[in-house]
DNA sequence: TTTAATGAGGGAACGGCGTTCGTGTCAAGT
DNA sequence: ACTTGACACGAACGCCGTTCCCTCATTAAA
């Protein structure tokens, strides 16, 4: 950083100020900010007080002031990411096409943001901008005519099944970097597994050996879509009676 | 450890034997053994090199002889848990049932060893106790008649929503470990959950205020059922034809 | 204007982590 | 009897989250 030259005596007529001039004044805010900053460009794991402190110029201890813990921190960037999701007006008429666009609005979110999904996995929602996400899906299913029990266990069945969507694809995105072979390296682990499969006793797996191409094909969005098809299938399957507003 | 004494010369008559003097050889197996029995007492975190090479009276570095990684460790505890689980025999007439049943067994298996679930998340499967786990959920889908595709990419909506349902589970039961009042700190947590939801602006979050017992009634089990139904409704939902053998 | 209280900032340290290096030790092969 | 090679492991490196405690700018009280 070098603001400052303790090996020189102060000169005359200034007086020896404090270190950093003129920084910013570190608050919850600006931590969460830096946070996502690494985030974006290392992944979670790079994510620590320390590395945190050093981005803003100062000491890992200087953070507790503001944050309570690293598990906070990682809540608070969670909720930070949460907020960039375009929600849609609610379409009586499109209630499983809205809903599988939300969807596709977190996960885009999400692997927006390295592997913030590890964050959101098995933690309650109680973050205001994830409400609000929920409070969406709610209405879609409410004037679907989804019963309201079935309606609030879709909610948390979403969730999960995009939340480890998106963990399983930055697992793979994040291994060795972001450098420019990682996807030729993914595609070379791919291929070995195909390899694998195949060459598997076809006695004992008949229909893993029968089905190798359809167990390994399908990039990231085809096979998330269809995911999505299953569950909003199944959740439609509840519908009884139509909607009335 | 003081089960030697290099400070003093060695007396005549007895050869200086190795520290200890009978223990069970180090093996890749008795290593994965430990690191279960860690894993089970007190959690996924705490199986670190260091404890397990402790619980073995060794060093670390001496566990790097027969495990290439932490993380090659993790997924040998994974595979030698998934042996446990239990396969049905393929019943054309009950495959909608049966596919219920091992979803069932898995989270059986996997709450019954700590957060174990989280080395699954975002791991494709190649672990023969995976495969085999695979193998059977694909036969249950051919004699039900659901369409290739559809059956492949079942079994990995199928896997994630297991994962992430046990992960979820486990989170809040490890929380202030497995001490006898951890069951009331939960339902102490829970409560104020409630009162949180019920107490949110009513012309914001309408659903969500409406539905706060939907929300967050159902204790694990039931959950799980009815996730699992709407999976597998949706898959059902794929069936065209029916089976032919 | 002076003084006292407050509380954020941060240097240093503690205990623990994964992993590597180099040395020691022993059993099998020659 | 000697070599060799695989395994065991003490020690160390560079990380980590978190806490202790002192410095010092700011602010409220006198």
């Amino acid at each position: 950083m070098a603001t400052q030259r303790p090996d020189l005596p102060t000169p005359p007529g200034r007086k020896p100020r404090r270190a950093a001039p003129a920084r910013q004044p570190l608050s919850q805010d600006v931590i969460v900010d830096t946070a996502i900053r690494v985030l974006d460009a290392e992944g979670l794991e790079a994510v620590t007080m320390r590395r945190v402190a050093q981005e803003l110029g100062t000491g890992p201890a200087s953070l507790y002031a503001h944050v309570s813990d690293k598990e906070e921190l990682r809540e608070l960037m969670l909720d930070r990411v949460t907020g960039e999701v375009v929600l849609p007006v609610t379409d009586p008429a499109r209630w499983q096409e809205q809903l599988k666009e939300i969807a596709h609005e977190i996960r885009r979110v999400y692997t927006s943001h390295g592997d913030i999904a590890k964050v959101s996995i098995g933690l309650i929602p109680t973050g205001p901008n994830l409400l609000t996400i929920a409070e969406a899906q709610l209405d879609l299913m409410r004037v679907g005519g989804v019963p309201p029990k079935i309606a609030a266990l879709a909610v948390d069945a979403l969730g999960m099944y995009i939340d480890a969507d998106a963990v399983e694809d930055t697992v793979y995105t994040a291994r060795l970097g972001a450098d420019e072979d990682a996807w030729e390296h993914f595609h070379r682990y791919l291929n070995e597994v195909r390899a694998y499969f195949r060459g598997l006793p076809a006695d004992r797996y008949p229909n893993i050996v029968g089905m190798v191409a359809e167990l390994t094909s399908g990039a990231g969005d085809e096979r998330f879509e269809f995911g999505l098809d299953i569950l909003i299938r199944g959740i439609a399957s509840y519908v009884d009676a139509p909607p009335s507003a």
